[in-house]
DNA sequence: GTTGCAATCTTATCACTGATAAGATACCAC
DNA sequence: GTGGTATCTTATCAGTGATAAGATTGCAAC
């Protein structure tokens, strides 16, 4: 069906990623195992090697599967119209719902590493909309620099990050106030990115390193 | 001469934690091994459990010595009065010179669960400066709510947390430019508070989850 | 000083994991 | 059908986390 096929199996490779998947639902990345996911399926022990050269290299393609996820509720976010605070929804929902896979994400430089050149991809598809939001704000704004709008959409982005961060490790024991206070949060990320343009508008090009 | 005092070896628990740090010097967290450090440091294999329970416990005192370095280096910014880019070079600045140590402080929630007692108040230790830095800035502006305060603290916090992690990945590959764009992200970093105090100034309470 | 106790360290051992090699099996092309 | 290749299994090794039982050291009470 596909261009991999199926042999004995079926496909195990997808089978292993969304075995692993399943697996961080509740247990943290530390705890994966190659022969603990091979037994979950009912296979040798030894037979996910024939798909993944190491640990390593099964851990990059569930990251992949993760940021596919994140990169889907991102789209889904943008298309939706919901603006910027749809998109900091998209991505802390995603961290709340698989705080794990988020982690294991983001605990390896991996897709921040153009060698992995599939994660790589994939992950600045997850960036995509959230620069598609910020480009449309500097254009409402007569802002035109792609410098500036890539480098002001990655300080939202790294912003998002950090609140995610906070957020999956329930930090301030939020409690009922949950939304209350991501939504807070979402104010002042869109304010602090409203306030940039601002100044951008208003000063010439500060120069500097660019932005993407 | 300290509580613990020193048995056979000396002071193998901060022995430990120390080879530990010197490991991550140029290892990733992942390929900590107790077995490695008891062999580093001439001791038999199981030594090391007579002074943590298991892996988890050494790696948790590995964060609080590494907590304890940011909190050092952050301290000595704020008391150099070199303002809150002081305070953001810093913490990237630490997280440069130690990426794993950082890494590995960060991939786990451990020093955000109050249970963790003794990490828990390091790391508040951390971040008293720039609560300090913040307070200051939003007092000259005739704030005094310390929610705001605490707030705009974190979100400065979350902020440079997702800044440094770039950076530690080289994701933007700066190179020469690395300066300049930190320069740049630090100006952000305090423009998106000046806005963000100004907005507080002239608006009444918003309510919303308190600040820490 | 000697004795007793508790902390420390060692040796031995087990279960589990990552990884490789060699052989068996199933699929596909021809 | 036949051959070749991808897939899977069994067997095996090294490295690690962890525990148990015994040896050693330091300290304190007598």
């Amino acid at each position: 069906m596909s261009g991999k096929g199926k042999y004995h199996h079926g496909d195990l490779r997808q089978a292993l990623i969304a075995a692993a998947v399943e697996f961080l639902a509740d247990h943290p990345p530390a705890d994966l195992s190659i022969r603990k996911l091979a037994r979950s399926l009912g296979i040798s022990e030894a037979a996910p090697y024939h798909h993944f050269a190491d640990r390593q290299a099964l851990e990059l393609a569930v990251m992949a599967e993760g940021y596919a996820l994140l990169r889907d509720r991102c789209l889904a976010a943008g298309q939706a119209g919901r603006g910027l605070e749809g998109l900091c929804a998209a991505y802390t929902g995603f961290a709340l719902d698989h705080p794990n896979l988020f982690r294991l994400i983001h605990q390896s430089s991996a897709a921040r590493n153009p060698a992995n050149a599939v994660l790589y991809a994939i992950s600045a598809e997850a960036f995509a909309p959230l620069l598609a939001e910020v480009r449309q704000r500097a254009r409402a704004q007569g802002i035109d620099d792609e410098g500036q709008v890539g480098f002001l959409a990655l300080m939202v982005w790294t912003q998002l990050h950090g609140l995610t961060d906070v957020l999956i490790a329930d930090f301030l024991r939020l409690g009922d106030g949950h939304a209350a206070f991501c939504a807070r949060a979402y104010r002042h990320i869109e304010g602090s990115l409203m306030a940039a343009l601002d100044a951008v508008r208003r000063s010439p090009a500060p120069a500097g390193g660019d932005g993407r």
